[in-house]
DNA sequence: TCGAGGGATGTCAGTTGCTGTCATCACCAT
DNA sequence: ATGGTGATGACAGCAACTGACATCCCTCGA
């Protein structure tokens, strides 16, 4: 792997992951992950804005599907069940990369500062739904609420995703999550 | 204010936010903070972890405070109002920090990194209230569900309390949040 | 009263994440 | 070929954070 080499930024992903999973996130240095691509630091950080984002080139691609899913769904349908019907779609998404991103999820779970990272992710979807929302005509703070408890949904749902052995597929848990926050909050 | 008078964590609470205020978080150096406080930064680290943690100290008081109030609410009431009890008795707490609440928010809301650490505090806080529900018998994952809805509510409660001038105090804020939340999810 | 112990602080050196700056390299159009 | 352009390398430097050890103040017991 020399210099010039095709899909620099591509390199980088694939080494940082094996080298989280192999040694940790702190254990590793930016540096080593250059390495292990063929290049240098500096160049690390001119393809991401720091460690941690490497793991996280996927987010604006997933964004911009629920967002896009979001704008093109039914009117008739209420705003919960069209944010958790974008939610399906990109559950769906991540069911087809299912290996990578459980074991990319595996490496998140270990590092306290990763998953503040991903934390910020999310409330990044929530916001950006909440606009979809918006902009369907959905006012404040219906539209907040409405994207926060869908990514209430998504996490709960992620989370016993990787936790089993794959009975369900992650849009079916998203289903039956949705379905359990209804329940839950159907009180008086 | 030299080296031996007391509470040295106070004086680097102060110190910090008083410059994270005046000057922005990322241009204010640890070792500025601690100068201000008559310390030296290693000092600082050895009170809190990194430059963050400065501004999140109270973190586990309202944890303790939501988890015990959350145990000690009555059996009779629904999960989710119960959850709302301990959300309003913390919103209480913050009431009455009004003003350092709000600058403190200020200083948050400027800066992408204490963004992700606040976020984390708040999933802290839910999986508390959600082993807190799980210990009064409530099943995952609707306990799960229940905690992360609470802080959707919270959250978006808190940020109305932060924007308004003051009309509504922010236990009510909560309360509203809940109805809507509720009111939102009245699905099918 | 004094001296030993312990906890908090200071000092110093070192690693690593991250940035600015400039040189260099490969490719493409003319 | 030649000059422009975008990606990369090389180097210097700052600031966050840590480990090791010295120093200071307070307290408690003889």
């Amino acid at each position: 792997m020399s210099r010039w080499e095709p899909n620099a930024r591509g390199r980088l992903e694939q080494a940082a992951l094996e080298l989280y999973s192999e040694r940790g996130f702190e254990q590793t240095t930016v540096a080593e992950i250059a390495a292990r691509a063929g290049l240098t630091e500096r160049t690390f950080f001119r393809h991401f804005a720091d460690k941690r984002e490497v793991l996280f080139a996927g987010a604006s691609l997933l964004q911009a599907l629920l967002v896009g899913t979001l704008a093109s769904t039914s009117d008739s349908a209420a705003p919960i069940d069209a944010v958790a019907a974008a939610l399906e779609v990109a559950g769906a998404l991540l069911e087809e990369r299912r290996d990578y991103s459980r074991r990319r999820q595996f490496v998140i779970a270990a590092n306290a500062e990763l998953q503040e990272r991903e934390l910020i992710k999310l409330a990044s979807l929530a916001t950006a739904m909440a606009d979809a929302l918006r902009q369907r005509g959905v006012k404040d703070p219906a539209a907040s609420l409405t994207a926060e408890a869908g990514i209430a949904v998504f996490k709960v749902a992620f989370e016993r995703w990787v936790g089993e052995n794959g009975q369900r597929d992650l849009p079916q848990l998203i289903r039956e999550s949705l379905d359990e926050l209804k329940a839950v909050t159907a009180g008086k």
